[in-house]
RNA sequence: GGAGGGGUUCCCGAGUGGCCAAAGGGAUCAGACUGUAAAUCUGACGGCUCCGCCUUCGGAGGUUCAAAUCCUCCCCCCUCCA
């Protein structure tokens, strides 16, 4: 096993808190595998790369030799982690549970060594507990230490609603590093409390209290809120090769180094000489092109990442269309097809009143000549190759 | 149970009878500049058979030549009192 202070170097990269640390190097120097907890809710197995951050904490541990305990929270999503109001979820069925869980594994082991990760299911104790078990498991903390998380204080003091199983959520998340006698349990900054809880029963139950580890949450591409699908500035692990070096490209590059230390498995050192290099004058464009190959290889293939690389810069630096074009054949009411019309059939827009925005303000080409009359009739039998702005193409053919 | 405040176009938020497809900001999209950076500037931002027409302001009715704005009923949210 990697000397303490190596491992300590790689635990630490980019991580938020680290509690208590010395407790931390205690575990390391006992010289076994460490059990890593991290828990994940079983709706939402549709990962981004910033879902990956922790991912990547875990593939670290996994590198000096410890086990990943890949806890799905499939009896915790009935209750619903309660962050705000949404107190309830819609039940999944065993099967989703299944399925998700599936999906997941298909999505992390990208990352991750399935031979040191062992999938778990909270429902495999907690199903399993009586009503007995639950009252003695909350007899264990107490009202005021609950409140002492953020989210249930401002409630609390402004008069909102607790419902009493919210409460549930934290001691059942902690109750998990009991039965799996975690050494060390990841989350996210939003999880710390609850991740603490933990380390309280853990104590209370007679075993050594987990490490408590941190990590940001990562910024989505438009550098200030947090990546979210909802917010649609996500990289997503299933996203095309193309489209993920595309995104990694629009990145800032201030963001980038931000990109770079969560999300790159080169080592720290490497990322440093970068930076040396850019400040000397190397475009930090060609820094993000590393960044963006090393991600389209993880999740896709390292020829994917060339071919991706490869039309980028055909297509953004020397303008050229893209050869894989979409095709597309639509059939014309009239003897012409008015453009903007022709364009939202095609898919291209999604109105014609976009259509015609789009031609007015000089964003359609029909094969590379840019167009300006929005009124342009289009004749059946021709098939040619239409843009609208940088990035929307295809060749559509009018019957 | 009582008192009051509110629901506006993707989001926030103006607008209290015509000049309102509805201010302003954000997000988004396009153009310029670039490294598809960022920042900035310009423009667009309900739909359509697009210089005109049609459908929007919680829902359903009504008053009026004319309603997001007035009236009636209903639904939902919030604050305070009990």
């Amino acid at each position: 096993m990697t000397d303490v202070t190596t491992a300590l170097d790689l635990i630490l990269r980019g991580t938020d808190e680290v509690l208590p640390k010395e407790a931390l190097i205690k575990k390391l120097e006992k010289g076994r595998p460490l059990k890593i907890k991290a828990g994940f809710d079983p709706t939402a197995p549709d990962l981004h790369v910033g879902h990956t951050v922790l991912v990547n904490k875990l593939r670290q541990f996994q590198e000096l030799g410890h086990e990943v305990m890949f806890l799905i929270g499939d009896f915790t999503a009935m209750i619903g982690d309660p962050t705000g109001k949404s107190a309830t979820r819609p039940p999944l069925t065993r099967d989703d549970v299944l399925e998700n869980a599936k999906t997941y594994e298909h999505q992390i082991f990208k990352i991750l060594d399935p031979e040191k990760t062992t999938v778990l299911f909270n429902s495999s104790w907690m199903g399993a507990m009586s009503a007995a078990d639950l009252v003695q498991l909350a007899a264990k903390h107490t009202v005021a230490r609950m409140l002492e998380r953020d989210d249930f204080n401002k409630r609390y003091t402004s008069g909102q609603a607790i419902a009493i199983h919210e409460f549930l959520y934290p001691l059942i998340q902690g109750y998990d590093s009991v039965a799996m006698k975690a050494d060390v349990e990841i989350g996210g900054t939003d999880q710390k409390f609850n991740l603490l809880v933990g380390r309280q029963l853990q104590e209370v139950y007679g075993h050594e209290p987990q490490v408590v580890i941190t990590l940001p949450i990562l910024e989505g591409l438009d550098g200030v809120q947090k990546m979210s699908k909802s917010l649609n500035n996500y990289i997503g692990i299933t996203d095309a090769p193309e489209e993920m070096f595309g995104k990694v490209m629009s990145v800032s590059d201030e963001l980038m180094w931000r990109y770079l230390e969560l999300l790159s498995f080169r080592p720290m050192s490497e990322i440093e000489a970068w930076r040396k290099e850019v400040q000397e004058g190397l475009n930090p464009r060609d820094v993000k092109i590393r960044l963006a190959e090393e991600l389209v290889g993880r999740f896709h293939s390292a020829g994917d990442a060339k071919k991706a690389h490869e039309a980028f810069v055909s297509r953004f630096r020397k303008g050229q269309i893209p050869d894989d074009l979409e095709e597309v054949e639509i059939a014309a009411g009239t003897p012409g097809m008015p453009i903007a019309n022709l364009l939202k059939e095609s898919g291209l827009v999604k109105s014609t009143s976009e259509g015609m925005r789009m031609v007015k303000q000089g964003a359609v080409r029909i094969n590379g000549e840019k167009i300006s009359d929005p009124s342009l009739s289009i004749e059946i039998g021709t098939s040619d190759i239409y843009q609208v702005g940088k990035r929307r193409f295809a060749r559509v053919t009018v019957k």
